[in-house]
DNA sequence: TAATGTGAAGCCTTTCACAGCA
DNA sequence: TGCTGTGAAAGGCTTCACATTA
């Protein structure tokens, strides 16, 4: 392998590898070609591979990957290699729908504290967390929690980003559109349910282009 | 404007366009130069203007947009001139947050119906939406309905999909991973929130390649 | 003068073809 | 033989420079 910049879309495609193989062993499968991770996520095989060799060479000719082996080296990739925590602000029903989603674990990450300024959520519990003041956000850092979950309204999110920031978070997921970041330090991704709503109608017959089925 | 291939990440930035046209339409501003909208959102100024010109030529030299006339034009691109009606199955956390979410109508979008599966949510009324049994998405196309959206859990998924498939939909937007589609006449987006957060320790320090604040 | 619209260049990503290894 | 890993070709998107227009 040589060193080559390494494509975002690559990087965004490793989770759903990841996904994948956890799937089939799971199933108790042993080892996988890429034209069998491929066709389980609906991506080529040639994909497949050219994405990892970005990363290493993990396969062996004529046999495929070791699933296990493969996990393992697609979460130190990703760094998830160990348990990464999460803090979730913001526990309406999106945030709600976050916190029980039950799907984080499986990939190393754990929302390990939720935070809301409403007094009538904050102490309560959900699973096994207990809904704090935002005003604690503080002690993010010395709570090892690094990452930062925003499912605030509108108006609470520049704020909400700017305290993230503050208590010295590494990355952000947003679910809203009104924050305009002013920290560089962090990266953040940002989910507009109502931007990916809104451009269905356009791939309607009349002038779609490649209804893609599997599209982002 | 010359025919050509227009780029699915020019129509993925229509949208964002159109919100920021809204958003300084309402304030009064009659015009905008691709600069000022670039600022707005993001990006840069000459992005603004190729993105347009796949579609039509809309400004003025020397002056700019003229903001609603820009609106309208981006409406019809997107075939949101006309109000695009959803439908949601699966009334949770996450449907509930999507019900409530107050953003689509000024894009034209209207969610008109909502469904499940379980009993107790069946007749419940959120604002001005009764929430039907799923047997009742036959009724979708008479209703006027083109779009669906799925927030419902893994396991029901595919049945959910198929069962929209049916119901003649044009288009869905999925919240679940676990749809394996069948359907090629429909478009279909998926939201994956586990696939978004888990990449976000990949941009931490040591290896970030951009953390380039803006990224879908 | 000030801003648009667009060909062309440059960059990034995907696809292909195949050498090489187990 | 079967499958990986990768250079090279092809394709798609962004950036740039500038002719053009009000």
């Amino acid at each position: 392998m040589k060193y080559r910049k390494i494509p975002d879309e690559a990087v965004r495609r490793l989770p759903f590898y990841l996904r994948g193989l956890l799937t089939v062993w799971e199933q108790g499968r042993k080892s996988m070609s890429s034209r069998d991770l491929a066709g389980l996520l609906g991506f080529s095989h040639w994909q497949v591979r050219k994405d990892f060799s970005y990363f290493g060479s993990f396969g062996t000719p004529g046999k495929g990957y070791d699933t296990e082996k493969l996990i393992r080296q697609i979460r130190t990739i990703l760094k998830l290699n160990v348990v990464r925590k999460a803090a979730l602000v913001g526990v309406g029903n999106l945030g709600l729908a976050v916190l029980k989603y039950p799907g984080f674990r499986a990939y190393g990450f754990q929302i390990a504290a939720a935070f809301d300024n409403d007094r009538r959520k904050i102490g309560r519990k959900i699973g096994d967390i207990t809904v704090e003041d935002v005003s604690r956000l503080r002690t993010l850092k010395k709570r090892g929690i690094d990452f930062g979950i925003i499912t605030v309204p509108c108006e609470a999110a520049q704020r909400t980003f700017d305290a993230l920031a503050r208590a010295g978070v590494k990355g952000v997921l947003s679910f809203s559109p009104c924050q305009r970041t002013g920290l560089e330090r962090a990266k953040v991704i940002t989910i507009d349910i109502a931007m990916d709503l809104v451009r269905l109608p356009y791939y309607t017959p009349a002038n779609r282009q490649k209804p893609k089925s599997g599209d982002q």
